[in-house]
DNA sequence: TTGTACGCGTTATCAG
DNA sequence: CTGATAACGCGTACAA
């Protein structure tokens, strides 16, 4: 292995010297710093982690806690994932991936340790038993998602309060007065997923000023499960003529089950969906719905940790940061003015 | 911070006695180690990742390498990337998430700094330019997927030819004559993903010796290039009876869109998917399926790994290892004996 | 602008 | 069975 030394020698240089020139926190004259490139490359130098971990206290790893067994969507969540790594990497970062099996330990571990300089949850729910962990080790920290106590934390969320409220709006504009609401399995409530329970608040709270009649019905997603989702909602209901849909995996049969009960979308049912655009434009009709912004809640979390890494390294406190990221809608194919009542 | 010497005065034994106490690399009498013990957790002692990747040689850390704009599966890579965590942690191992958008000089880096002590490679190409760079790091390394050279590395993937194959038999067992593979889209082909191509010769080879006519057509999966596929598919073969799906996103597209030609599943055409299990019990019928084995791949590589790091660990030649796992058939709702012909 | 020298926390060798 | 002690490779305060 070529060492930092080595390299010195080869370039008649201090060691020191050349490990100012890497980090470049002091100045080097264009002669050497020319010499010592020239040895890096010569040699093929690689500065070794666990000595640098070891010298500088900082391990230049972020943990990223990932969900096991995941209600959300997956590829929703690898999304996020990869930004996060991408991100991380603009820092000088690795991104170390822990599964939420070890629990609250895996957090404590990896601040302990030393092996993390900072930690990124996702799917936090609202009273996370992570989190005092977090605050025991005085790690930094950021969530996705945002728990019921965020004081000391940084956050980053969806605005989906709004999100809800948007759906609502939209299909009273339209005309619409009896709406589904077609959420999430009913685990996901239970779980306190802050996500889902903030979604149904904010549509809720919307749709009684305007005047809407709804119907909650969390649902699986699987065919079988929708259609008797919907059937209980059109016995329930019959005169339903707008759905909101949060559950991604329920779009599909949705749609294939309201063109099988004689249904047109959208001009006998209007549908809405919460999800990503990718996906919105995947069915047929195109759909409308409601979208997180562009920029990823995953780079945003990085730059919360670096954030409070830099502050802690600094030796001050960082600040916390509450970022609800707004919504927005597009209005495409699958939602028009309500028919008129026969 | 806690270190080992803090450790070992509470004691009252030497630095070494913690640390062979905590590796178990010599007998230690009962009595010093229960006082260590106590010490360790008196003082709440975490042995320093840095210092012990320094020392040691070894990080206890192996990267994952995902694709960064997967044309497969997500859910299925991330099942994966969630199996290796989960038994890497098993041997003491962590996980470090490398995206593809490095190349293959995300992997020189972590090999070269150190940072990882192996790799496991995602979403192998036949002539994938990491394979170099993991032989002239001498790396250890597991691949999930098959190269056309696979000397000097360990391999692990689904046996996709016999899928093929079993999709051909079962198909021709019920009688059918007129068969459709609905595969991947077309830049997976282009791009010598391996698993594609050998589906195909698999079940082309099969569909030969079986007398059957087949078609071969690639499809996005969004819902209108599944019709445009179908539509195609049923002008040049109106007497295809069989469907085999080897596009995750197709099925249930593909599903609704034969609900609406007047086709009825599994009575006028048989659909045959290749695909997870949980994916094949969702839908409506519930779908033969030919599903890749219990045991994750992601839980195999990482045993590969492993013993390619003790081999090396040993000062021996790690020997090749290549591992096609069998998939099984299982037989749903979705096929039944070919209609007679009118 | 450059060099010297020490410390970071563990592992492993060599004595006892 | 246990103790000293020398690496491991790099960062940085201090000195020049």
């Amino acid at each position: 292995m070529v060492t930092l030394a080595d390299v010195a020698r080869h370039a008649g240089v201090s060691s020191s010297t050349v490990s100012y020139a890497l980090s470049g926190k002091r100045p080097i004259s264009h002669e050497t710093r020319t010499r010592i490139e020239q040895a890096i490359t010569d040699l093929g130098y690689h500065p070794n982690a666990g000595a640098r971990a070891l010298a500088g206290k900082r391990s230049h790893i972020i943990a990223l806690v990932v969900p096991l067994h995941p209600q959300v969507h997956v590829p929703t969540m690898m999304e996020i994932a990869i930004a996060v790594t991408v991100a991380a990497r603009e820092h000088g970062y690795d991104v170390l991936l822990l599964t939420n099996d070890e629990g609250p330990e895996g957090v404590r571990r990896v601040a302990a340790t030393g092996l993390a300089d900072g930690v990124i949850l996702m799917d936090v729910r609202l009273d996370d038993d992570r989190i005092p962990v977090l605050r025991a080790q005085e790690i930094p920290a950021a969530l996705i998602g945002l728990p019921d106590d965020p004081t000391g934390l940084s956050c980053v969320d969806h605005d989906f309060a709004t999100a809800g409220a948007l759906c609502a709006d939209h299909l009273a504009d339209l005309g619409h007065r009896d709406i589904a609401f077609i959420g999430y399995s009913s685990g996901v409530y239970r779980r306190h997923a802050g996500y889902a329970e903030r979604t149904l608040n904010g549509f809720r709270a919307r749709a009684e000023r305007r005047d809407l009649r709804f119907l909650h019905r969390p649902c699986e997603g699987t065919y079988e499960s929708t259609a008797g989702t919907l059937a209980r909602i059109l016995a329930d209901r019959p005169d339903t003529t707008g759905f909101v849909v949060q559950n991604e995996a329920a779009i599909g049969p949705l749609l294939s089950l309201l063109r099988a009960s004689g249904r047109t979308v959208p001009e006998d049912a209007s549908v809405i969906a919460i999800c990503p655009e990718a996906m919105a434009e995947q069915h047929s009709p195109r759909l409308t719905s409601v979208t997180g912004p562009k920029k990823d809640l995953g780079q945003v979390a990085v730059d919360q940790v670096m954030a409070r890494i830099a502050a802690t390294t600094a030796g001050e406190q960082p600040d916390d940061q509450l970022l609800l990221m707004p919504p927005e809608l597009v209005v495409r194919e699958s939602t028009a003015p309500a028919p008129r009542r026969l």
